[in-house]
DNA sequence: AGCATCTGAATGAACGTTCACTCATCCACA
DNA sequence: TGTGGATGAGTGAACGTTCATTCAGATGCT
């Protein structure tokens, strides 16, 4: 409850969340015991314990940790004076950069995306957060130059692929960024 | 190995298979151990070892099987003399079509490939097999339209909403379908 | 009879979770 | 300022369960 616990090296549940995403991004699910994952941050293996009720309690916390900072990072530094293509191509370049230097975060989103824990955490994840990514796809040039389609087919086509590209390792020079940043604004935007 | 057993109602590997991706679909590989896999099919525990070695060895039967369903599935009913345009998006939505209606497979297929099984099983998936998709992309007129980028990225960007919108279960009625396909074709293709 | 297939109980390892316990920190009262 | 009880995070061995895998015997073709 102290302030400082909450940012010192003393942080065991923060460390608990990283080991769990380290992990499951190396070995999988399979691979990510709750024993494994306090070893990875040094702890003990009922110390996870004292903070999330169960293994299924951190899987949550980690993902939405790793969910917002995403969010956070791809709308950082975005211009809202831009126009609505170039807000757009940062904001997947952005994405796709922070995801590339934290491809743990990537791995391990992919990997309960595509999980059946996906469906309930979607619905925890809207009723919680006040996601900047939707905030972002709402204002009203922004919406006005999109195409009439359901937000999660705008996700797909847009920004999953930054996240999936992210996830894979694979690089990208400059020319192919662009290629690829552009052509995901193309897909989701009125010809 | 007798002609007869690999089309009739007797095919336990199949069986298993099948099995297999409709729990790790349900429930994730959490959720697929062999027991309820060999029970979900009709079969003893053992039977499954008769037909594979390990489990690894019958995740990737599964996903061999599957890939090359979903890759006959879309390219199925192309014609040669359309546009690469007309081509594609005709591709694309044979695919998600298939998908559609094979919700198992697609659920199935994203959770291999966003897990660490799927860096090995790509290998062993390029050594062996002539990929209907690949050859599709290869086509003189079509690698002519393409933006000059590494196959995966064309495929995250081109193909994998589709696998990914079908997995979701997303509906799309015929304008979405038609916007989703030709926004894909505007992401890869030279503007 | 011979052989491959199939069976399901048995096996030991590994799983998620629990719990009796330790110990540093805190606060009330002197 | 010094003492003592309360607090709760941290610990790791232990629990019952479930896992992937095995194997000795049953079954059914040829």
């Amino acid at each position: 409850m102290s302030p400082a616990a909450a940012t010192t090296d003393t942080d065991r549940a923060a460390a608990v969340r990283s080991a769990l995403r380290a992990l499951v991004a190396e070995r999988g699910f399979h691979g990510a015991s709750m024993s494994a994952v306090a070893e990875r941050a040094g702890v003990a293996t009922g110390t996870a314990y004292v903070h999330y009720a169960s293994k299924d309690e951190l899987v949550l916390a980690a993902y939405l940790e790793s969910k917002r900072a995403l969010g956070e990072a791809a709308v950082a530094g975005i211009d809202a004076g831009d126009t609505p293509e170039r807000r757009f191509t940062e904001l997947w370049r952005s994405a796709f950069a922070y995801l590339r230097s934290h491809r743990d975060e990537a791995r391990f989103l992919v990997q309960v995306d595509g999980s059946p824990y996906a469906d309930p955490f979607h619905r925890e994840a809207t009723e919680i957060e006040d996601d900047p990514l939707l905030a972002a796809a709402e204002t009203p040039d922004m919406a006005a130059m999109l195409l009439p389609l359901q937000p999660e087919v705008l996700y797909e086509l847009g920004l999953a692929p930054a996240v999936h590209l992210a996830a894979r390792g694979t690089k990208l020079d400059e020319g192919a960024l662009a290629m690829a940043a552009t052509g995901c604004w193309r897909a989701i935007s009125r010809p």
